[in-house]
RNA sequence: GCCCCCAUAGACUAGUGGUUAGGUCACGUCCCUUUCAAGGACGUAGGACGGGUUCGAAUCCCGUUGGGGGCACCA
């Protein structure tokens, strides 16, 4: 999609650190929809600055789920056969998109930042700080960093380097005013900075932490709106205090309401499927996953469900996302999966098929589908579904047999129904109702005491499709011989 | 513990001072119908609580309660 609108610019930046997630798959989304409604750029960057859990598959999985979903982005890595390219290879020209790639803008921000006084090299160990912050809480005050590197000389430095101490950068943070910035879904925000702490910006390896990271990258990136998940609300006073120290003017905040599972804490395992890839594996479509995705946390005016992507791309609008958090529904994504299907053409589902029935002719199971697509509401009930029309070794369900087939004048009314259809000059489903019709009539039983033992008969089950359409489907031939092995069986007591 | 955010039915939401509080999922009844679905109609169910402001409050303000998020050399 052509970008138009250079001055909305916005990202999607996960961590590799597992599969994609619904919560990040619904902030992808609205980013997405965001870029798509002003014609600006939408960019995906690499958060992989967690140097232990971030991992090259992760980045293909996420990338997968992204490319799935359909959420396209102009800037970002290289995707293609289920593989990330190399960071050189990158779409758009302010990469590289990786942030371990970009290590050299951090560390240049951080020398500017130390040479003006907005930081200062740390000497203290994870334990030592630990420390702090415990005294700090006993003592009824924040839990922070104590600032015992703060004041240091040149020479206590040197002493503290000639231990061999490792040396990490901590951000100054003003001990005393506000931090004041406004978000776009909550409004006027406000936070003291003497309750923030000291925060590390460069670990002792060299490598950024997430609140400089994102800040020089966004800047880096000509990022124009920061839209992301409420559980950052709480970072943005640092990365707007970093901004200012840089002499950056920080972008435009939006913080969107998390998602949460059925009991209201956070979305997780016991909830059921939590990444994107296990509804694609458990038959959901990506449109609709989307759909119920752009449901959470926004709505229209008219509370409209169902939108095409041009639709929802027109009416999507950051002063229309919620402000609390939302339930994520099983139930109602399930409900638009059905929808969805219900709009999916029957080839298309039968390509989707096609896997679970290899040896079966394209037209047989398009018209199966067909017949059984009002019921399909996952992907994966396809097989189950049309299973019975596809093969004659269909199951014959011993509750319907013993209900229906197993009452005294049913042979009678099979046989005289088999010669009824045999004789059938046009075998479509007007004649065949006709038939059915003219049999009941004709022994003075309702049309109901022919159809039920034919449809159990022909199909092993009381409920299908329209019984007409289907002895249709299943051709003369194929019909009859149904009937007359389910004659046998019973007769048998095989069934 | 401290800071921040949030609060309409079981769930998602509409509504921004005057509405019979609307829509969707789920649930229930009915209709359609050869069954199961799908579809249609109807229905049960809602502004956490307490104070203000106002002729009038779901809507504005304060407090309480509840829920969530954050307080890392994780992002």
């Amino acid at each position: 999609m052509a970008v138009k609108n250079p001055s909305v610019r916005v990202r999607f930046a996960p961590s590799p650190t597992g599969y994609l997630h619904i919560g990040g798959a619904r902030t992808a989304l609205f980013n997405w929809l965001f870029a798509r409604h002003h014609q600006g750029a939408f960019i995906l960057r690499i958060e992989d600055t967690d140097e232990v859990r971030s991992t090259a598959e992760s980045v293909n999985g996420i990338l997968e789920s992204m490319r799935w979903l359909g959420l396209d982005w102009d800037e970002g890595p290289v995707y293609a056969d289920g593989v990330a390219g190399l960071p050189e290879q990158s779409l758009g020209n302010k990469g590289p998109y990786y942030q371990m790639q970009r290590l050299k803008f951090y560390q240049d921000a951080c020398s500017r930042l130390l040479a003006q006084d907005h930081a200062y090299p740390c000497y203290c160990t994870p334990d030592e700080v630990d420390k702090m912050r415990k005294i700090a809480e006993l003592s009824k005050r924040p839990p922070k960093y104590d600032g015992a590197c703060r004041g240091l000389t040149d020479d206590q430095r040197k002493k503290k380097e000639a231990e061999g101490r490792k040396k990490s950068v901590r951000f100054k943070t003003p001990q005393e005013g506000d931090t004041d910035f406004t978000d776009l879904v909550r409004g006027a925000l406000h936070f003291e900075n003497n309750l923030l702490e000291d925060f590390v910006i460069l670990k002792t390896s060299g490598v950024p932490t997430y609140n400089f990271a994102c800040v020089v990258d966004d800047h880096g990136m000509d990022i124009s709106h920061v839209i992301r998940g409420e559980d950052h609300l709480s970072n943005t006073p640092r990365q707007v205090l970093v901004y200012r120290a840089l002499g950056w003017e920080p972008p435009q905040f939006a913080h969107l309401a998390m998602i949460h599972g059925s009991d209201g804490g956070r979305l997780s395992k016991r909830h059921g499927a939590t990444s994107v890839r296990e509804y694609k594996e458990a038959g959901y479509l990506p449109a609709a996953l989307l759909n119920y995705l752009a449901l959470l946390g926004w709505g229209t005016e008219d509370s409209q469900q169902v939108f095409t992507p041009k639709d929802m791309i027109e009416k999507f609008a950051l002063e229309r996302c919620t402000k609390s958090a939302a339930a994520f529904d099983p139930a109602k994504l399930l409900w638009m999966n059905g929808e969805y299907v219900r709009k999916t053409p029957v080839p298309d589902l039968a390509k989707i098929a096609r896997t679970a029935f290899a040896s079966a002719d394209s037209k047989a199971l398009e018209g199966a589908i067909a017949l059984e697509r009002e019921k399909i509401k996952l992907l994966t009930d396809i097989p189950k579904l049309v299973d019975f029309l596809i093969s004659d070794e269909y199951e014959y369900r011993q509750e319907a047999v013993d209900k229906v087939l197993r009452v005294a004048g049913v042979g009678d009314i099979l046989s005289d129904m088999e010669k009824r259809l045999d004789s059938l000059t046009s075998f479509d489903s007007a004649g065949i109702e006709a038939a059915i019709k003219a049999c009941a009539k004709d022994r003075g039983v309702k049309n109901a005491a022919v159809i039920h033992p034919l449809r159990v008969a022909v199909s092993g089950r009381t409920e299908g499709p329209s019984l007409y359409h289907m002895i249709e489907y299943l051709g003369k031939a194929r019909s009859l011989q149904r009937m007359k092995k389910a004659q046998s069986l019973l007769a048998a007591g095989k069934i």
